[in-house]
DNA sequence: TAGTGGTCTAGACCACCTC
DNA sequence: AGGTGGTCTAGACCACTAC
């Protein structure tokens, strides 16, 4: 066992005490303070932060100016990807509005449409030229609001000029999968792609996100019978949300409830 | 806009040149030192320290004592979770074996069986009771010597009396799923639960994880018709895996191979 | 041996929150 | 006003890697 430096020992100190509940909700989540922190470690205040900085990047504390350092507390959010929009089930937000109703939660959502060039790695994706013409449906949500993910959906310039609406503004209230279906365009199947990363300064400044904390990537790409018709590019804050899929014979799984 | 501290500008600029390939593989992955920043920057040492910790804590760089500052590179490993273990292919580690290996790369696993108290999460899985007997088999991968993953698969005590080979230390020969069939206990379905965060102080060891990259967890319960049989937990790193789902017609997908 | 990053200190000043 | 964290400095010494 070689000698830690004493900015490590303090926070295996603190990590354990935090994982022992000392600093538990409901009622003191507050660490003490720098200084106090200091004299008890008998460090310097920088030293002490050094510590500190190492349990905020693990994801267990937040530090607030004036305030101080709370310990982090996260009730995920679930989300059923392999139902999330089986043929009964409109796409555009609405899945994601019953689910947080129902939740006993408060849904919001920003919303806006962009043409421009298709990204590299979507147009691949799409099966089209890279920099042909996209249709970007982009969405903010929230939850009680607390930024919770950011959707981007690309659609092909061909599928667009098949289904205008796609690229009109306003949010198609019967969802676009249906709206796709009723003009004869089918999403048969997709293919998921799940990834983690931390986010860049964009991506934390969207969904505010603190040091310490992932995002997690779900890319989804939707076929016709005959190509990709969409891409979809969700960010979730890694914190608050939880993706589940459902395969195969489920039915033991839904008689004795575990949610 | 309000004005940005000076080690944030900094980290700014060194995102940007990073972003733009300054530094970018095969050439010059390395940074200029910290006292060289230090200098171009008109800043302290310590303030360009904190600049380039934030980069390493977005999982841009990385640093070593000794050598200085590197932009980081990953090929991520793609695992499809929905082929994963459909019938014909064996479970434990063969189907890892033979994808690493396909991929060109050298795959290699060291294994533990243990009997332990379920934990209380993986009990309310597997639907016995907190703490009773159940076997884990353990098993920690590396694709070219680097550490991957994780595998921790935990079983019901009354399935390790059915199938007593599921305790015993040695690696099952044909998988335990065909194993398990074998003996009349087979898999129809299963629960996948998916999430990140960053990696504990145990995790990063294990894993060789460095600051700013976080762990993809995917956690699988199998049920037979009539109950669940067995709860994996894998642990990945971050940086170097994601996970594919294929739902649906995948027809198109697979006519002209995108990989 | 020279250069790199890693640890640690002591002190200064600023920005934010609560009272 | 007083306490909290946030930024920044200047300097010291240590540990590792390269040559």
């Amino acid at each position: 066992m070689s000698k830690q430096p004493k900015y490590r020992q303090l926070a295996d100190v603190l990590r354990r005490e935090i994982e022992e509940g000392a600093y538990a909700p409901p009622n003191k989540r507050r660490l003490p303070s720098e200084s106090e922190l200091a004299t008890r470690f008998d460090a310097s205040r920088n030293t002490v932060r050094s510590g500190l900085a190492l349990l905020v990047s693990e994801g267990l504390i937040t530090s607030s100016q004036g305030l101080g350092y709370e310990v982090t507390r996260h009730e995920p959010f679930e989300l059923n990807a392999s139902r999330f929009e089986n043929l009964n089930f409109p796409q555009h937000g609405d899945s994601y509005n019953t689910d947080v109703t129902n939740a006993g939660r408060k849904p919001h959502q920003t919303f806006r449409v962009e043409i421009l060039p298709a990204p590299k790695d979507i147009a691949q994706r799409l099966r089209v030229e890279p920099d042909s013409r996209a249709v970007l449906r982009f969405c903010h949500r929230y939850v009680d609001n607390v930024p919770w993910s950011t959707q981007a959906t690309y659609y092909p310039a061909w599928l667009a000029d098949e289904a205008p609406r796609l690229a009109e503004p306003g949010d198609i209230e019967e969802g676009t999968t249906r709206y796709l279906a009723a003009r004869g365009i089918e999403q048969v199947g997709y293919f998921d792609e799940i990834s983690t990363r931390m986010p860049t300064p964009d991506e934390a400044r969207l969904l505010e996100i603190g040091a310490g904390v992932p995002v997690l990537l779900w890319m989804r790409t939707g076929y016709s019978s005959e190509r990709p018709i969409r891409c979809t590019i969700t960010t979730f804050r890694g914190d608050l949300n939880r993706m589940n899929y459902e395969i195969g014979d489920q039915s033991v799984r839904s008689e004795n409830g575990i949610q």
